[in-house]
DNA sequence: CCGAAAGCATGACATCTGTCATGGCGGAGT
DNA sequence: ACTCCGCCATGACAGATGTCATGCTTTCGG
């Protein structure tokens, strides 16, 4: 019997997951939460073997969840589930420990089977993505241009930037226009969608 | 038993949500789609009672295809599932004939529960998501001030929205101008993110 | 210890953007 | 027929933005 943890802020998706998983023979759905930071706790109360956990939480990101439970129970495997197949996210989930990366366009055969590859060891993903997350390559953005592109991305002033990271409007500036010179941008606009795109944020 | 048809892009998430209601005794899934444009063809094979829409599909929008599905199938009650809440999406739904709205935030009872309640003539709306409904409005945004926008969305200059709607530059800047007068924005970034959020793309 | 690299800041400059005033055109409603 | 109203366009202008040169600190690795 494989035991599962479920993670995923939209109530329904998780509910359908437990009930799709439920439905086989050798899984059982241990525990369902719907926030990052409710990961490490849950995982310590119903010792899962397997973790299913979404990108998208509120509370804490699904990929700093997967490092925390990696390290917290190295005996709990991790699949990290994303709507969206970013480059980026996959390298982040394989440097935070996730033995396997299952974007949501998948068949259910496939995420069971996944559930169950983990658990026996092996690790899963899709090669498609694999390919492109290391033809994208690492982000070239330094930290503080990368919180500048986060801030930047419900699109305030620089005035507003510069308040909010407690920077002279003129590094905000630099660090934007060095950001859009690396992502290849013409505007702070595009330079915003390059880098959440390729799962830099 | 009631027939239900379900629709989204996702292949993992319409597995989930046949499980899920597979396992209700009066439900039975009869068609699965992955796209707006099969919608109304499958729904003619199968006669479904209920539709389960995604929003986001591709080929045809969601709404679009509840439209169409409820002008082709009178019969066939729709209901429009959304990940995002946005105020617009309901009012277009709902204009488009659907009798439900549910996020995908609600539990798996509260969805069952509304393919029942749709399936019995009720309509079934979010309380909370009504009042926002109903409090946002209708867009302030004119044809062209809209379609500038949608551009817009990516991040490019002037030069290259204007060029993508064959516009002079100056036109563009108005449109913008107006559009980030009436949705209270103060720069094109910040009016392209409350119309995005309002449904009003 | 020292150089390289990153963060931070200033100042200057060309360009882009947002705003405003103005005007012509076509359709909808009175 | 006349008048709004939306769409399109032009021109002008202040302010925001992106770029560049320069310099100072801190941290890191050789």
């Amino acid at each position: 019997m494989i035991k599962v943890l479920l993670a995923d802020d939209q109530a329904l998706v998780r509910g359908a997951f437990a009930a799709m998983l439920g439905l086989e023979a050798d899984i059982e759905v241990v525990a369902e939460v719907s926030a990052g930071d409710e990961v490490v706790p849950a995982a310590r109360r119903t010792k899962p073997d397997v973790a299913l956990l979404d990108v998208q939480m509120p509370g804490k990101d699904g990929l700093s969840a997967a490092a925390e439970l990696s390290q917290a129970l190295p005996s709990c495997r991790v699949i990290v589930c994303t709507t969206f197949g970013r480059p980026g996210y996959l390298a982040r989930a394989m440097a935070a420990g996730a033995a396997g990366f299952v974007v949501k366009d998948a068949t259910p055969e496939q995420l069971v089977d996944a559930v169950r590859r983990v658990h026996s060891g092996l690790r899963v993903v899709d090669p498609a993505l694999a390919a492109e997350s290391l033809a994208t390559g690492q982000s070239p953005l330094t930290d503080r241009e990368r919180d500048v592109l986060a801030v930047a991305r419900d699109g305030g002033t620089v005035a507003d930037l510069a308040k909010a990271l407690h920077l002279s409007e003129g590094t905000v500036r630099n660090h934007l226009s060095a950001a859009i010179g690396k992502t290849g941008a013409r505007t702070r606009a595009e330079a915003v969608k390059v880098a959440e795109d390729s799962g830099w944020l």
